[in-house]
DNA sequence: GTTAGCACTCAATGTGGTCGAGTGCTAACA
DNA sequence: TGTTAGCACTCGACCACATTGAGTGCTAAC
């Protein structure tokens, strides 16, 4: 059995009606809106064919049929069409055009619009912070005896930690420590800042507690498993799928989603561009009516992190690969412009 | 009809069971549950008083009955007794100790935790931003000719843009100009800088960038929206409710929750301490089946925000109220100790 | 290769019947 | 006067069964 122009077709048609009425697709439907000018009947022997080559499924015998993950894959690889209008990219390309703010509100701001403009599940896996290079060491004084330490990283990450200083230490002494600190760091990864304290003599007292202070926040932010770099938006989304009208698959939905460290996996990157996982191939079984796109974001030429949805395998795919490529897009250019 | 002990404590095993149960409670359980040693008979006829006094619903003739919103509140003014056992105190009391981060941080987990702890949906009302006091400026090089603006406010909240300035001006300058701006800006809010720098004349070109910017910032910050205060943990508990078993509900509670401007209303506390609303004291419709609790937190005298829960009229009352009576403590603690 | 026709399948929907938890009322009792 | 046993009654929950109709596969004709 071969794959020809009018299997496509019907595959395509049964695809797109499906994702749009969740419905198993029928002949005599099909017939009238795949355009082929065929009747029923012969619409039904190519479908029994496209069953026997695994890309459709029959629920049960009286009803139509509805695609299998293998059509989604083969829809995904050669089907696909533009799935957006050209005011909608516009739409898109001015999202983030209001102003840079610091890192996190990016990344908020992200996965709200992801979930916004997809009404799927927003996925964002922010940068892994330890290796985040050091810019720039500082030290405010917050109360007589206590300093606020500021650590800024080159991707404008900025975290900071309160620390007990002595209180002889003024604004001016705190500055000082600062830069002398910062000559040291700069560049260096937090791993790399770690390690090198470990053997690093503290000239004095208040030395040694701004040390320590450094090395805790280093080690916290190093600490920052995988798990927490996973950011879910727009979850309850998915109530609005038929899919999801029991409760328990919404649950079991929503369980899934806790495991983070699963969810980070699910968000590697394969290969340069977007990555689609359909069903099955998401490697979850609590997933496997799911499918997951994503698309890395970098600064500069590395690997930063992914932003994605989760959603029902059947879903827009169209649309949907199209907006997270474009903001992926956007946020790579805002992060090399304010980044480094 | 006037209210005795008896009345009053079957009413209580009513509450107890259903918001066990989920089941309308029959006249034959709460004779055997009640502890009173009446007969099934006694209790019905208590029941069809507390019926007609507004106490009890019935959905209908052959079911047994629920309590209402009156009920409820008369349970919770009256009949409240200890929800938690010591180790549980113990545990909440730990919570924080791990670290003080920033607070975002500190925020973020309360949220987690309060969802962890009761199986509600946690909801957190961050401190506005606008009243914070600006207790420190500075100016970090990033590249050359972009520096990083921070605003250090007295509680410890920590924001931050980029912003454009002279390529001539390098970390000292930076520092001195920073410093400069710390002094004349010390203590006042961020509304009143926007207003000072209406008036101000730069001196210098560089001078000129850095002030609009810290007019930019000060004016995201200002521009902050009471919606932009809320944060919502855990609505997918809900989702464990069978009162939520159809997923229409599931939805309208969510769609609830998107309502920021609502919620503000309902984390407004109403006298010092916990405020409790039930039922239709929530004044939403959508959330005329749920009750908020919600208890504020300050820093030294100042009310800063609250934090709270919304979950179904029939909750555990007694264990989240005292919960969120807990946390709030520790958070007011935390932030007495970090901030100011 | 395509199409009309037909028997067949099976989920969805509707209908009537039974079951049982729970009630209110009444009458007897302490 | 308050409590209790007994009983008829109500009504949602559940089950069995029949009906409906969308959709199929197969066959025979074009």
């Amino acid at each position: 059995m071969e794959m020809d122009e009018r299997k496509l077709r019907i595959l395509q048609a049964i695809v797109d009606d499906f994702v749009l009425n969740n419905t198993p697709v029928g002949s005599r439907t099909l017939s009238k809106i795949s355009g082929l000018g065929v009747s029923s009947a012969t619409i039904r022997n190519e479908m029994a064919d496209l069953e026997e080559m695994g890309y459709l499924i029959q629920p049960h015998v009286s009803a139509g049929r509805i695609p299998s993950d293998k059509a989604y894959r083969l829809y995904v690889n050669v089907l696909l069409r533009n799935g957006l209008r050209e005011e909608e990219r516009d739409a898109i390309r001015r999202v983030f055009n209001a102003r840079v703010h610091d890192m996190e509100d990016v990344i908020t701001l992200c996965a709200q619009t992801i979930s916004d403009l997809t009404h799927y599940t927003a996925l964002v896996l922010t940068p892994r912070q330890s290796d985040l290079k050091i810019a720039n060491l500082h030290l405010v004084p917050v109360t007589r005896g206590s300093a606020l330490l500021i650590i800024v990283t080159d991707s404008g990450v900025v975290r900071d930690t309160t620390i007990r200083v002595s209180s002889a230490l003024d604004s001016d002494a705190l500055y000082a420590i600062g830069r002398m600190l910062t000559e040291r760091m700069k560049g260096l990864s937090l791993r790399q800042v770690r390690e090198m304290l470990y053997g690093y003599a503290a000239h004095s007292d208040a030395d040694a507690r701004v040390l320590s202070g450094i090395a805790e926040l280093a080690g916290q932010m190093e600490k920052q498993t995988d798990s927490d770099r996973v950011m879910v938006g727009g979850a309850h989304n998915i109530l609005y799928y038929p899919e999801y009208a029991q409760v328990s698959r919404a649950r079991a939905f929503m369980d899934a989603l806790e495991d983070k460290k699963a969810l980070v996996q699910l968000m590697r990157p394969e290969g340069e561009g977007i990555t689609v996982r359909i069903g099955e191939e998401t490697g979850m079984m609590e997933l496997s009516d799911c499918s997951v796109i994503t698309a890395p974001y970098r600064v500069g030429r590395g690997y930063l992190g992914s932003i994605g949805i989760i959603g029902p395998t059947r879903m827009n795919y169209a649309r949907t690969i199209e907006t997270l490529d474009m903001l992926a897009q956007e946020l790579t250019d805002i992060l090399s412009v304010s980044g480094t």
